[in-house]
DNA sequence: GTGCAAATGCAAATGAGTTGCAATTAAAAT
DNA sequence: ATTTTAATTGCAACTCATTTGCATTTGCAC
């Protein structure tokens, strides 16, 4: 294993995902991309973001249009996302309530014998500046 | 406007809702509908199931896979659903806690001036018959 | 410089879901 | 009973996000 070949599309990607408080789809990361004057192969795109996600700098949600938004983990603790349906972004929202408000999840369930391992929640509406 | 027609495939397809817990995939429908001798048009099912949807005799949510699982509205209230990824079933939760709880999403918004129209909430883990 | 693994690019494939259009069917009107 | 009309069906082709195979390029390590 040799260390990870920098590259200029890396770099830009990390820094798209830094300045923006949004979860982005891999078409607006490419459409950002496109305005520095940057087109990289889609496929390079979604392997570097599959990197991403394996070694935890990056998280993935996948909303119920089937599209996959990316965030970098950093130091947000776990929350979940609202979408605008005018304008498809992808807020990232406060703490998850789950969490912070202790909710059991097992009461929910068909069985005390289920495992959860994960839990996702979305919000959609239509956001402030779509009003 | 006429009577709506009744078709087997209609019927078979209600049948098969009504007699399920769980809410299941076109593919799933599919399967079923093959073992009692019947294969729909892929195009029928997905219309037949829209025509369900927007009468509100079905209902249907998305998962992160992408993929669209239907389930008879009748009596249930509002609930969210299970997903098991070993064998890919889709149980139904009891009531939404977001509503028996009360719970508050105007706390969890960028900002109070979001308009939620929506929310969905998915577990995923293993079911009782398959650990 | 040579070798080798990582990175890239392209074209083609995948798979759920959709659309256009022609053909069929059943209910309504005659 | 026959015609008219609208709903229903089936097929092929398409969309669109994502993935895969494969050949090519690149850059770190020796």
């Amino acid at each position: 294993m040799t260390i990870q070949r920098k590259t200029i599309v890396l770099e830009k990607v990390l820094e798209i995902l830094q300045h923006t408080q949004n979860a982005i789809s891999v078409s607006q990361l490419m459409d950002k991309l496109e305005t520095i004057g940057i087109r990289p192969n889609k496929t390079t795109l979604y392997r570097l973001l599959e990197k991403l996600v394996s070694t935890t700098d990056a998280l993935s949600i996948t909303l119920k249009n089937g599209i996959s938004y990316y965030e970098l983990r950093q130091k947000r603790p776990h929350h979940h996302h609202f979408y605008c349906t005018k304008c498809d972004t992808v807020f990232c929202l406060g703490s998850c309530h789950v969490h912070t408000q202790k909710i059991d999840l097992t009461q929910l369930l068909p069985s005390p014998k289920f495992t959860v391992e994960a839990h996702d929640f979305n919000l959609y509406g239509v956001c402030e500046s779509c009003r």
